[in-house]
DNA sequence: TTGTAGGCGTTATCAC
DNA sequence: GTGATAACGCCTACAA
């Protein structure tokens, strides 16, 4: 805590005896063409002084700072934590730091930590969080001033959008349900609003039309991505639905609550009712019954946004629909055929 | 993506008319002493011109970055999110940004990304990281250059701790399971060479020396804070002591995998074998059963670092021991009383 | 009320 | 090889 004050190139120049001009051509510029000896010199000054470079001043004239920020959801969602996670730690890989802001409830305050970020002068942004979907002022923003890169659409369009085929995703999910003999089959969604919901429910539609079967609204039940929305959204689900044998979850956090909500309903997972869900979180397999989901390369996402964001920074065009990121079901332990003859049973209802 | 220059506030001074001195005043220092007509000008002309103050330049004069550096875990734990997220939101309500470094597996970049945040000029870290919890480089540039908080133990002291009592948390887990009324309490722990872990073990002990129960090794069990550790240790605990009747688990996340790996073992929860665990992440009511947990304030934790880093940071003492936060035990449905006659199963074993 | 001078720590350019 | 000179964008005096 004893707040030693920065040594400045200056200082470690004089210590060494040269200008501060070539202490600064060892200490950092890669071109050296200084004598061994004197290099020397200067390098174990700026050792002994406890030399570290002003980054600062450094962008001040190099126009660029190195760093990048990242706008991502309240992160209690440990799905985008996985990908803002990688994210950073790809952009360190490549000497570069990250700025975060994480959205309050609501996300109102989307604008702000752009603002703040760009008034910070990051070379670029990442938006990870599905709040700031509809939100015109980011968009403008993330437009007019950095390069930007966005795990979820971007209203206007202009920034590149990088992500996995969330329709393939529902449709994977629920061919699965089908194919182990299910028709009535439910699904818990996220918020509407969301174009990953849509898109998961096209999916799902997708496979439910393929298959000749009904689509009624009453399958249908809104979550919140939170395991709380998940547990009411199925709640509401067994009373409009009772006979339902199989249900499409938008997301694994949402799953832990339907989970919850069916073994306290007494149905048991898979034999009273099967689950499929999205995303494939780390703790997906530990989840009771083990959780059968298709995997959504999060961590990957957020490497590849990285990747791409570096490039544009380069001055390179990146194309604004790259490939989206390949989905794939891991069959586990929660979804299974449904009863033969059993029909679903009315009790605890 | 049109890459506009940014504007500087000469161009701003130049359309309004005024020198570039005049049109800093209005547009960032607090003192403005201008008639309120050349600063409508002014402030009109940067909103044309799409101007944005340039932090960069401004922290090199002011030495002062008003922003903070976190040093994470891999954060696939939640716990630590929780309470990195919550010092985000924290530090930007009080007008700071924050700038992230995750540690790979394994933390041994801890230095690298504190010397990172040092040149960037942060004006205080704080260190969310058991893994650097030995590291010496890492305490030896927290004690250096900023001011810095810590989550855990600073090799060398003279970094302000804060966090929860461990010991505490121990205590209470294993006081409920005695309460019960068991006697053959096993423990999944974290890592041994973490002092959270000892401290928790303390705990533990306390609480069964109190009760005068036997702590024999065979009843502790090393996990490594994810759902697979708490898995095998379960397993390794079950094998070694077929009696055991509860367990008291080191953390949220481990305590899926004991869930999981006891539903294996065919022995359920709480009939079989009582859990209680630490943490009480956000879904922990969620899980099957609901996790009985002892709530440990992560997000708070967070906030009061920032808090304390601010106050460290305006030049304030602060305490190197602030008091620690509270814990609590939420009861669930994971742990219940011992089944009176019936000895455990030797099925399945 | 407004403008001028000087400097924050660095890098870049170009003499010496 | 080395060192002047200038600039990056802003702020803090202080002078007009």
């Amino acid at each position: 805590m004893a707040q030693r004050k920065y040594v400045s190139i200056k200082e470690v120049a004089a210590r060494a005896g040269v200008s501060f001009q070539t202490a600064g051509k060892v200490l950092n510029g890669g071109d050296v063409r200084v004598s061994a000896e004197t290099a020397q010199r200067i390098l174990t000054a700026a050792k002994d002084l406890g030399y570290r470079p002003n980054t600062i001043a450094r962008s001040l004239v190099q126009r660029t700072t190195a760093t990048i920020g990242l706008v991502a959801s309240d992160a209690t969602d440990i799905a985008i934590a996985q990908a803002s996670v990688a994210a950073e730690q790809e952009a360190r890989r490549h000497g570069h730091s990250v700025l975060v802001g994480h959205l309050a409830a609501g996300g109102a305050d989307g604008a702000d930590i752009v603002r703040t970020l760009i008034e910070r002068r990051v070379d670029g942004i990442i938006a990870a969080a599905p709040e700031i979907e509809e939100d015109t002022r980011v968009a403008e923003l993330l437009r007019q001033y950095v390069p930007a890169v966005s795990l979820q659409a971007v209203p206007g369009g202009g920034v590149p959008l990088v992500g996995s085929n969330h329709r393939e995703t529902g449709r994977l999910a629920t061919d699965h349900l089908i194919g182990l003999g299910h028709t009535a089959i439910g699904t818990v969604t996220g918020p509407f609003r969301r174009r990953v919901t849509r898109s998961r429910l096209h999916g799902y539609e997708d496979a439910l039309r393929n298959a000749n079967l009904e689509t009624p609204e009453d399958l249908v039940a809104e979550g919140d991505w939170t395991p709380k929305g998940g547990a009411s959204a199925t709640r509401l689900l067994l009373e409009r639905s009772p006979g339902i044998t199989a249900i499409f979850v938008h997301s694994d956090m949402m799953a832990m609550g339907v989970l919850s909500a069916l073994f306290q309903a007494g149905r048991c997972v898979p034999q009273d009712v099967a689950v499929v869900s999205c995303d494939d979180i780390p703790f997906a397999e530990y989840l009771t019954p083990p959780l059968t989901t298709v995997r959504v390369p999060l961590a990957e996402t957020g490497r590849q946004a990285v990747h791409l964001l570096l490039r544009s920074i380069a001055g390179e065009q990146v194309p604004e629909r790259p490939p989206l990121l390949p989905v794939e079901l891991i069959v586990r332990a929660s979804a299974a055929p449904p009863r033969k003859a059993a029909p679903p049973r009315k009790d605890n209802e």
